[in-house]
DNA sequence: GCCGTTTTCGGCCCGACTGTTTTCAGTCG
């Protein structure tokens, strides 16, 4: 089994933990930190390509230097260098510097003057009352430090997207009843719409004088006012979500929310810009010699670069800048481009609806067409069905689409790929439907290699279509099953084949980077609700919100094009 | 340690808040 990229990058953040508590040049930390964030972002198995024996492609922050120990850390599983420094410090120091209000400094001193290597140390030294001692540290820090050790005892996730945003939208009501506020937004990672939320940034412009940033911490959800000040506060809610509000003046709203917006890489590379240009930005705008040029919008603080304007989902310094250069990037994909779902259930399967009511508020969302995907007869725990009863559904769905124009059922099931590869129903069935969704539902422990072939054998059968929810994970609850996209991509390119983004907010499978992947391949990608209930056709737009930061154009989705076009475009090769 | 319209050395983003001091370091985003 293969060294994750996640692992590599990992390993490379870790080293730089230790290297700042040695006191090592920032830059460098930096350096091995920027190049673990390539690594992250990098669709393909890194050990795999070395292993491979082919040469290690060129990633941004990615030198001799670390690439050589990039190579160690796939050829041996270790990197000598930061096995070295955990010994030298003799212990987890790295899990210290974990904590909110210790970094390496700190970190180092409590090391040195108590002797503290781990995280029990640090409670021992808590209980002894040991810390306030310290020059520089005080009975509020040590108390501080001691709050934090406990919260992280009942550690709390980051937040799936979709779940964020039903406290965040409470929240900014709130805000939005506040006398003399302007603008109120949510900036950060949920603006980015990323899949899961860490944290909520609020910014504010308000009317002078107002008490804005008083009120808005006496919202009935604050559970704790972690840091208070003129422009920026925090507080934490209820549901253990962190929330920084700040508060700037009109003229800088555009700065302050590219700032908040982030990513911090993004930012990073577009101040860099404008130092280069003989300017600074900051968050209250673009500065020449301390005179403010720009920073009302966003747009404004762009162009002082030369750039255009750039979606808040493709900041994540993974190219955007280079193409938003050249003026080529993409015109993302919009809610109002989808006309069609395809994957739902109804109460056949596992859904709760019937096929009528389903179909019915199908068509109150202006869509022209669904595909009816119940599972089949393998899922028994989803009442899968076989071929005699899909038999009468199809002719259920005939039936429906006869006495009905302007909107179309499409016949079409969620196929089981069984372990062989095999699919769960015999062809001559599947020559019946419009189209099929083939999913993996079982046996998610098979190797790398299994899994692979598993799915690229079952999309030899002429009548795969698309791949339903690729890699299986549930964010935050199951890992994805092990499989080779790459591979997969491969071959559904080969053989005319497409892969879903499942839109459940738990699943948001395939993953922004892969999404930009099978665009780079050429693959179209079924955006689709997986919808259980009337209600989960909502989720589409969580899976559009993927697909954006997935760099996906309308007309890089399966379902933007009508039914007519669509079916030319399964025909497979 | 990385990188190049400042080009193989010398730079590398910027500001707010807290706690402990008394002018600022550490941490965070």
């Amino acid at each position: 089994m293969p060294v994750h990229n996640a692992e590599i990058a990992e390993t490379l953040n870790e080293l730089a933990d230790l290297l700042e508590i040695e006191g090592e040049n920032p830059y460098k930390i930096r350096a091995y930190r920027n190049a673990a964030r390539s690594i992250e972002n990098y669709t393909e198995n890194i050990a795999s390509l070395i292993q491979a024996g082919r040469t290690l492609p060129h990633l941004p922050g990615v030198g001799e230097s670390i690439g050589n120990k990039i190579d160690e850390i796939v050829k041996t599983g270790h990197l000598e260098k930061l096995a070295h420094l955990e010994q030298k410090l003799s212990g987890h120091l790295a899990e210290l510097v974990a904590i909110p209000g210790l970094g390496p400094k700190r970190v180092k001193i409590l090391h040195e003057k108590l002797g503290i290597n781990n995280l029990e140390d640090l409670s021992r030294a808590l209980e002894s009352k040991a810390i306030r001692e310290i020059p520089g540290f005080g009975e509020k820090t040590e108390a501080h430090i001691q709050h934090e050790l406990e919260r992280r005892q009942q550690s709390r996730p980051r937040l799936k997207l979709a779940f964020a945003e039903q406290i965040a939208t409470s929240l900014l009501d709130y805000i939005h009843t506040i006398e003399g506020i302007k603008n109120a937004i949510i900036a950060g990672s949920f603006r980015r719409r990323l899949e899961t939320v860490g944290d909520l940034d609020i910014l504010i412009t308000c009317k002078t004088g107002s008490n804005a940033m008083k009120e808005v911490i006496l919202y009935e959800d604050v559970e704790e006012t972690v840091s208070q000040g003129e422009t920026r506060s925090t507080v934490r809610l209820r549901s253990g979500l962190q929330v920084d509000i700040r508060v700037v003046p009109d003229a800088s709203y555009g700065a302050a929310l590219l700032y908040f917006t982030g990513s911090k890489s993004h930012n990073i590379v577009i101040r860099t810009m404008a130092v280069q240009k003989g300017l600074k930005i900051n968050e209250y705008g673009v500065f020449k010699d301390d005179t403010q040029v720009a920073g009302k919008t966003e747009e404004s603080v762009y162009a002082q670069v030369d750039l255009p304007y750039i979606e808040p989902e493709l900041r994540e310094n993974r190219g955007e800048i280079e193409a938003a250069q050249k003026n080529q990037l993409p015109k993302l994909i919009q809610i109002a481009d989808i006309v069609g779902d395809l994957h739902v259930h109804t109460k056949a399967s596992d859904g709760s609806y019937t096929l009528e009511e389903m179909a019915m508020a199908a068509q109150r969302r202006g869509y022209q067409y669904i595909a009816i995907t119940e599972h089949t007869q393998q899922t028994r725990i989803a009442h899968g069905l076989d071929e005699k009863r899909l038999t009468e559904r199809l002719k259920r769905i005939d039936r429906l689409n006869e006495k009905q124009s302007g909107f179309l059922i499409l016949k079409s099931a969620e196929v089981d790929i069984l372990e062989d590869g095999t699919l769960d129903l015999p062809n001559r069935i599947l020559k019946e439907l419009d189209l099929t969704v083939c999913s993996v539902h079982s046996n998610f422990n098979l190797s790398l290699k299994k899994q692979t072939e598993r799915i690229v054998r079952a999309m030899d059968n002429p009548y795969f279509n698309i791949l339903g929810h690729p890699t299986g994970r549930l964010i935050g609850e199951r890992e994805p099953y092990a499989v080779d996209l790459k591979q997969i991509m491969d071959a559904a390119s080969e053989r005319g084949c497409y892969l879903e983004l499942n839109a459940q907010p738990d699943r948001l499978d395939l993953r922004d980077i892969d999404c930009k992947a099978a665009k780079d391949f050429g693959i179209k990608v079924a955006i689709s609700s997986d919808a259980h209930k009337i209600s989960d056709f909502n989720n589409m737009r969580y899976g559009v919100d993927q697909a954006r930061r997935g760099w996906l154009e309308a007309s890089d989705a399966l379902n933007t094009r009508p039914w007519e076009t669509l079916q030319r475009v399964l025909q497979r090769i």
